[in-house]
DNA sequence: ACGCCGCCTTGATCAAGATCAACCACGTGC
DNA sequence: GCACGTGGTTGATCTTGATCAAGGCGGCGT
């Protein structure tokens, strides 16, 4: 990936990824996984650096496979919105286009296995489960693009900080077993900035929110990034909407 | 599809289809299309009629032949954002998945063209060339909503108004032949309510910021959805972002 | 030790947009 | 004709979140 100088880690075999049943990958067999194996590397990214910028030629594709990468566009004058957030097994770049649509900045050190785009896109021509996974995940990824539009668009500040605390803390829940429950505790890997960009708002109202869901006991702080939710209920409340955020089938 | 008794058209040939080559069955062979023709069904909808209900479960899915839908959802409180407009050849609906994450509902008179889900999924695990369409289609889809989202999160009540106007002028003058040049006239086939769903803000705001523009000679309004544009540049300019909307390869 | 920088918090003020409230221009039904 | 409903506009006022400004805290380099 150009203007950066990833470091080139080991060659870790697909059989032993970690996001191999959840990535693009999820659905290939055996001997697809082989050809795949024999295209990808890796490559490491340091927190803050730019995978690629919006609007530059994508000459690589792939999948994170840990740390948090964020999606981002700006206007001219320096506005900033986060379109999405690129976590353990996202996809990073899309078939049949040749530049970046948005910003792919790490948000925290991450890891990345990419293949050479030219290589990736034959391949999926030829591999119907490939095709078929990267359809099913970026049919999820256009439902929470819209869910989130919800949210950027009716949503009131503190709803917005809630909802984004909410699904956080599920996806750590899940992440480390257990269904979300009361008493959790897990750490932000947002900036506060970060935050503000994701949510259509400034620091400082992150930050106020923050404080004002602490103050009302939704949310413990002991330090910025450490948050404990003693009543997973009460924070779903705060966000707004009825459901525990758009569970479907 | 539920909830309506939608009038059954006469049967159209895929041949002669308006969108035969911007829909789903874009890609499709004419072998392929024979069995699609076989199994569609013609359906139409008054303006205001409800396609599908948040939640509810989908049992047909298809293609917009003309007109306009919206796709939106609701919070509990009655506060609700449209998530995207399906416009002819946008496609209804997703594999894999039962219920409908969000309302769907006719913004003028709607002729769709519908296959019954289940028969639609197994045509498409045997078609590359239908699923292949359908992964481009949401591609764009996905690209489209984040830009939504730039547009939602950080965009002033004036910036949102004309990159509406914008966008809908650049596919109004697609249609109907050129490029979008100075002078072209258009109306809107929304509300100001279906405007401010859109864009996140109140139909008051909407009115206001439509006769704010007027005023600036931006846009010229003799009545409320009947816009010309005498200066698209100008309006592109007031949008926000600098480039022309978009357009990537 | 010190200063500095990145990240966060808090306060005071301001402004964009929401809300509340009329009112207009229509079409439609009686 | 008139009453009524829908969609749109405009004005006055209020509220939310942005902006401007200051300061706290922890880590790090010298």
């Amino acid at each position: 990936m150009p203007n950066t100088q990833p470091k080139i880690d080991m060659h870790l075999r697909c059989g032993d990824c970690p996001i191999r049943h959840r990535a693009v990958c999820a659905y290939t067999q055996a001997d697809e996984l082989v050809k795949l194996d024999a295209i990808k590397t890796y490559k490491t990214f340091k927190a803050g650096e730019t995978l690629f910028w919006a609007g530059e030629d994508m000459a690589s594709i792939g999948s994170v496979v840990n740390g948090v990468a964020t999606l981002a566009r700006s206007l001219p004058d320096g506005r900033r919105q986060m379109v999405g957030l690129l976590l353990p097994s996202d996809f990073i770049g899309r078939p049949g286009r040749k530049k970046a649509p948005f910003d792919v900045v790490a948000a925290s050190d991450v890891l990345v296995c990419t293949f050479q785009k030219k290589q990736f896109d034959e391949m999926i021509a030829k591999s119907p489960a490939l095709e078929r996974r990267l359809l099913d995940m970026t049919l999820d990824e256009l439902d929470s693009a819209r869910e989130w539009m919800l949210l950027l668009g009716r949503k009131t500040a503190r709803e917005k900080i809630a909802s984004l605390l909410a699904i956080i803390a599920r996806r750590d829940a899940a992440m480390s077993k257990l269904t979300p429950t009361d008493g959790l505790v897990f750490n932000l890997p947002l900036t506060r900035e970060a935050m503000a960009d994701y949510l259509g708002l400034t620091i400082e109202t992150v930050s106020r929110q923050m404080s004002a869901l602490k103050r009302d006991g939704i949310i413990e702080m002991e330090e910025a990034r450490r948050i404990c939710v003693p009543d997973y209920a009460a924070l779903l409340d705060e966000a707004g909407d009825d459901s525990d955020g758009g569970v479907l089938d």
